[in-house]
DNA sequence: CAGTGAGCGAGCTTCCGCTTGACTT
C-alpha cells in the first residue's frame, strides 16, 4: 500500500516545510496560513439576507446562544479550495496544527470546512524531529470540542466587547475610536503612569561626592559618597514620598540642602580620613531564562534600538533562513535537542571549565499552558555560529542576541565578589563599593540589558584597591552634588509589552500591533522610544473607568483565562458564562444601554486632571486638545494645546500664558506680500479658515477664505494662505451675458459661478488652474447632472392619503420614495423596476407610514 | 469660535489572534 497518500495539514509553510522532511514521500504536507474562518471582518463580509438582523453587525446571534457567524475572509478561499481537491486521493487526514486553544480551533474549523469523507485524525507534537513526529502519527486523537468552545468563547467574547463599546466611545468622544479587551488595558497602564507622573512631586536634596586615595598611592583614586553625618543616614532619593514631595520618615535621616552640604565640604577637607570597616562578599549570579517573544522584544529594543515590529519581522526573516526556532511563543522550554547543541557548543567554544555541570532546564510559567512551542534559540540539533549565518545588519545583531542568550543558559554562573569600604571623616561618613568579577561564566557571552542605565553599570567591574581597617587616606576632590528625585519612568514598547504579559493580557502573536492599534486611534504617541498617552486617549480610558470599571480592571483578562480554562476541562459552561457577560441585569448589553443614557458626551470630552493639588480641566475637540476659561461676563476663551504636549507636562503658566495669548489675538502665521496686513489661521464654527488682517471698528469683516480640503490647520503655510485668499478668481467674462465668471472654493468644495448659477467643479478640475472654457462648460450641464441620482421612475402626483407629492426616484443608492422633502428607500422586495412599475398607490402609502413608524 | 451656494435616502467605522505573500514606495 505504499502508493496510499496521506494528507498533513499544519498552519504554517515553514512548518510543512520541516515537517515533510520527516514523512514518506507519500504524505502530502499543507499549510492553512493561520486561521482560515472568522467572525466577519467587516460589514461587506456579512450576507445580504443577514444584514437586516439586529445582530448581524456583531456576525453573533446573540440571541439564539451566541451562535457565531463564521466567515471565510477572501485570501483563505483559494487556500481551502486547495486543500479540498488535495484531500481528494488521501486516505487519512492528520490536523497537525498547534496544541494549544488557537490551533485545536483551526482544526476543528479545517473539519467543518472540509467535511472530509475519509477518516480524520488530530495530531500532536511539541518538537519537530523525526521520532517526535512518527510517534505523533500513531498516538493521534480527536478533536477536542471542549478546547475548540473555549476558543470561540474567547473569540465571542472579545467581538462583544470592542463592538458594544467602541460605538459607544464614537457617539460620546469621537468618530472611529475604539475599545477592546486588550488596547484598553494596554492604554489603562500608560494613562495609569501618566497620572503618576502627574501627580508627583520632585524633591530636591544634597548630598557629597569624594575622590579618594590611599595616603601613600595617589594613584588608586576612587569614589566615595557621603552616607552619614554624626551617625545620622543622609536622605537619599527612596527617602521621598512621590505623592507629597516629602521626607518619608523625616527623624530618621539628615537631610542636606545646598549650605549644609557646601558647608560640610569645607569642614571636612581637612579632616583626617581614614578607613573604618572593609568588607568582602561573594555572590554567584545566574544567566536569564531562554527567549519567548516578549523577552526577545524587550532585549532588541534595548540592546539594538529596535521596535516590537522590527524585531518580529528581522525574527521572521531569521526563522525563514532556518536559523531560529519560531518566534511567537510564551514558553522557555529548550528541548533535549537544543540543550545538547548548546552544551557542544559552550564546550568547543569556551572549554569544559565554562559548561554548566547540570543541564539548565525551563518551564512555561503559566498555569495550565499547553506547552505548543519551545524557547526562540538557534535552530536545529547544532547551533549556527554567528560569524557562519551570512547574516548582516539587523539580522546578524539580532541572530547574535538570540545565540549568547541561548548559550548562556547552560554555561556556568557567574561569580563576583562586592567589596563595601567604609570611611570617616570628621562627623562624616563616606561609603565606597566595587564589584570584582572573579569568574565570568555566561558573562563570557551575554549580560542582561536594562532599562535603567545605572543599574546597567553594576555589571562592569569597580576595582577598590587593597585597603584595611585604619588605613590613612587623603580626599583629591570633595564635591557637593545636587539630586533630584525623578518621576516614575514612562512606558517604552518593550515595558508595555512587559507589563501586558505579567497580567496575561495579549499573545506573543500580538504584542507588536497592540501598540500599533494604541497608536493608531492616536491614543498614545512616541516621543523618542517613550509612549505617551495623548488627551484623546485619556479621555477614552476615563470613559471606560468610570462607567466600565469592571471591564478595564488589570484582572479582567486572567479571570477570563481562568474560566476559559475551565471551559476547556469541562468544569464550566461557556454558554452560561457568556450569557452572564453580556446578557441580564450586568451583562454589557444592558450596562452600554444605561450608560448611554448617562453619559454626556460634553463631559466625557472633559478631561479632570490635578496639577500642583489644582483641578484643570481639558477638553478634546475636533481640532485636538484645548482649555477653556469662563472669565466673569467675558466671553469663554478658548486655547489650543499644542498636541507635543503630554499631559503630565502642562504647565499652569504655560496654560494661562496660552489662554492670555488666545484673548490678546492669535498669532499670525505671516505677512500677506501685497497688503502687509497680518495672516491668521483661524479655527471657526464651520472648520479652519485663514483670515487677512484683524477685526476692526472700521473693518469689521476682514476677507476670509476656507482651507482648502484636506489641508491640516497645523500644517497650513503662508503659501496656501495667499493662494486662498487670493479667492474668488475671476476667469473672464461669459460671452453671452458679459457678466464675469468666478471660481470660488465654498462649503461644498469648489465651484464655478456666473450671474447666480453654480456648479461644482470635477474630481478632474482644480480650483486654481480651471480656464473660462472649462467653465462655460460645466455651466451649461444640466444641474445636478454629475448625480446619479434624480431620475424619475414613477410620479405620483399628490397622493390623498398622504396628502403630499410622492415620486419614486432612482438614486445614488438605488429606488426611493420622494414624499415631499423626505426620502425613503424602498424595502427589498419593492426595488425591482416592474414591481415599482405596478405600484399602486394604496401600496405606496402604506410602505410610507410603515416607514414613518420606524 | 466666520460666511459662501444644494440635497441625499443609507451604511460605514470597531474587537483579538492565527498566519504569509502580494502589493506599493
Amino acid at each position: 500500500m505504499a502508493d496510499k497518500k496521506y494528507l498533513v495539514i499544519v498552519e504554517s509553510p515553514t512548518k510543512a516545510k520541516t515537517i515533510r522532511k520527516f514523512l514518506p514521500s507519500n504524505y502530502i504536507v499543507e499549510a492553512s496560513m493561520g486561521h482560515i474562518r472568522d467572525l466577519p471582518q467587516s460589514a461587506s463580509d456579512i450576507p445580504a439576507a443577514l444584514k437586516k438582523e439586529e445582530w448581524a453587525k456583531l456576525g453573533v446571534n446573540v440571541d439564539e446562544d451566541f451562535d457565531p457567524l463564521y466567515i471565510v475572509p477572501k485570501d483563505k478561499k483559494k487556500i481551502i479550495t486547495d486543500l479540498k481537491s488535495k484531500m481528494k486521493d488521501c486516505a487519512t487526514i492528520y490536523l497537525a496544527t498547534d496544541e494549544d486553544r488557537e490551533g485545536e480551533s483551526i482544526s476543528w474549523h479545517l473539519l467543518e470546512l472540509l467535511k472530509p469523507k475519509v477518516p480524520v485524525k488530530r495530531m500532536v507534537f511539541h518538537e519537530i524531529t523525526k521520532t517526535a513526529i512518527q510517534k505523533a502519527l500513531k498516538e493521534t486523537r480527536e478533536v477536542d470540542e471542549k478546547l475548540v468552545r473555549a476558543q470561540e468563547t474567547r473569540r465571542i467574547l472579545d467581538r462583544l466587547y470592542g463592538y458594544t463599546l467602541s460605538p459607544l466611545i464614537w457617539k460620546k468622544i469621537a468618530y472611529g475610536l475604539s475599545a477592546g479587551r486588550v488596547q484598553s488595558t494596554g492604554l489603562r497602564m500608560i494613562a495609569e503612569r501618566e497620572r503618576e507622573r502627574m501627580r508627583f512631586k520632585r524633591s530636591v536634596y544634597w548630598d557629597i561626592k569624594a575622590q579618594v586615595h590611599p595616603a601613600a598611592d595617589k594613584k588608586a583614586l576612587f569614589d566615595a559618597k557621603l552616607t552619614s553625618i554624626k551617625g545620622g543616614r543622609v536622605a537619599g532619593g527612596k527617602d521621598f514620598d512621590g505623592l507629597t514631595g516629602k521626607l518619608v520618615d523625616d527623624k530618621k535621616v539628615v537631610l542636606l540642602d545646598e549650605k549644609k552640604s557646601k558647608d560640610l565640604a569645607k569642614n571636612i577637607e581637612k579632616a583626617e580620613w581614614k578607613v573604618t570597616s572593609v568588607e568582602e562578599k561573594t555572590f554567584n549570579s545566574k544567566p536569564a531564562i531562554p527567549f519567548i517573544t516578549s523577552t526577545l522584544q524587550m532585549e532588541a529594543n534595548r540592546k539594538l534600538g529596535m521596535s516590537s515590529k522590527d524585531t518580529m519581522r528581522t525574527a521572521q526573516r531569521l526563522y525563514e533562513e532556518g536559523l531560529i526556532t519560531y518566534m511567537r511563543t510564551d514558553s522557555p522550554n529548550l528541548s533535549q535537542e537544543a540543550i545538547n547543541a548548546a552544551r557542544n557548543m559552550v564546550v568547543e567554544l569556551y572549554g569544559k571549565e565554562y559548561l554548566n555541570p547540570e543541564v539548565r532546564q525551563y518551564a512555561a510559567k503559566q498555569k495550565g499552558a499547553q506547552e505548543a512551542h519551545e524557547a526562540i534559540r538557534p535552530a536545529g540539533a547544532e547551533f549556527t555560529h554567528p560569524d557562519k549565518t551570512g547574516m548582516s545588519g539587523r539580522e546578524l545583531a539580532l541572530y547574535e542576541l538570540i545565540w549568547k542568550r541561548t548559550m548562556a543558559t547552560q554555561m556556568k554562573e557567574a561569580e563576583k565578589a562586592s567589596m563595601t569600604i567604609k570611611i570617616e571623616a570628621g562627623d562624616a561618613e563616606f561609603s565606597a563599593s566595587g564589584t570584582r568579577i572573579l569568574f565570568p561564566g555566561f558573562l563570557r557571552v551575554y549580560v542582561e540589558g536594562s532599562d535603567d542605565p545605572e543599574a546597567a553599570l553594576e555589571d562592569k567591574e569597580v576595582i577598590l584597591p587593597v585597603l584595611k581597617k585604619g588605613d590613612s587616606l587623603k580626599a583629591a576632590t570633595i564635591t557637593p552634588d545636587m539630586h533630584e528625585t525623578k518621576p516614575p519612568a514612562r512606558f517604552t514598547e518593550a515595558s508595555i509589552v512587559q507589563a501586558l504579559e505579567k497580567e496575561g493580557v495579549g499573545r506573543p502573536s500580538t504584542y507588536a500591533s497592540i501598540i500599533g492599534t494604541i497608536l493608531d486611534r492616536g491614543y498614545v504617541r512616541k516621543e523618542g522610544s517613550a509612549l505617551v498617552p495623548t488627551f484623546t486617549g485619556m479621555a477614552v480610558i476615563q470613559l471606560l473607568e468610570n462607567h466600565f470599571e469592571h471591564l478595564v480592571d488589570y484582572s479582567f483578562t486572567s479571570e477570563m483565562e481562568e474560566s476559559l480554562d475551565k471551559i476547556a476541562y469541562g468544569e464550566e459552561d461557556w454558554l452560561k458564562y457568556l450569557t452572564k457577560f453580556y446578557k441580564g441585569k450586568g451583562g454589557l448589553a444592558k450596562k452600554v444601554e444605561e450608560q448611554d443614557k448617562k453619559i454626556k458626551p460634553e463631559e466625557s470630552r472633559t478631561i479632570h486632571i490635578m496639577k500642583d493639588g489644582k483641578p484643570m480641566d481639558i477638553k478634546v475637540g475636533r481640532f485636538g486638545p484645548y482649555v477653556v476659561e469662563k472669565g466673569e461676563g467675558k466671553e469663554e476663551v478658548h486655547a489650543s494645546i499644542p498636541e507635543d504636549i503630554a499631559p503630565a507636562d502642562l504647565d499652569p503658566e504655560q496654560i494661562k500664558e496660552l489662554l492670555k495669548n488666545q484673548a490678546n489675538g492669535p498669532t499670525p502665521i505671516g505677512t500677506d506680500p501685497k497688503t502687509k496686513e497680518k495672516i491668521y489661521c483661524l479655527v471657526g464654527r464651520y472648520g479652519a479658515y485663514f483670515q487677512l488682517g484683524e477685526v476692526t471698528e472700521e473693518n469689521p469683516k476682514p476677507k476670509r477664505a476656507s482651507l482648502p480640503k484636506g489641508k491640516d490647520p497645523k500644517t497650513a503655510t503662508i503659501e496656501d494662505a495667499i493662494q486662498a485668499l487670493s479667492l474668488p478668481r475671476e476667469l473672464g467674462v461669459h460671452p453671452e451675458t458679459k457678466k464675469p465668471i468666478l471660481a470660488n472654493n465654498g462649503r461644498f468644495g469648489p465651484y464655478v459661478m456666473h450671474d447666480g448659477n453654480f456648479r461644482s467643479l470635477k474630481k478632474e478640475d482644480d480650483l486654481f488652474t480651471v480656464d473660462l472654457k472649462r467653465a462655460i462648460e460645466l455651466l451649461s450641464e444640466e444641474k445636478g447632472a454629475s448625480r446619479r441620482g434624480g431620475k424619475v421612475l414613477k410620479d405620483f402626483g399628490l397622493v390623498a392619503k398622504l396628502k403630499k407629492k410622492v415620486q419614486v426616484l432612482d438614486g445614488k443608492y438605488g429606488p426611493y420614495i420622494k414624499v415631499g422633502t423626505k426620502n425613503i428607500t424602498l424595502p427589498e422586495d419593492k426595488r425591482d423596476p416592474k414591481v415599482i412599475e405596478k405600484m399602486t398607490e394604496a401600496e405606496l402609502a402604506s410602505i410610507v407610514l410603515a416607514a414613518a413608524k420606524k
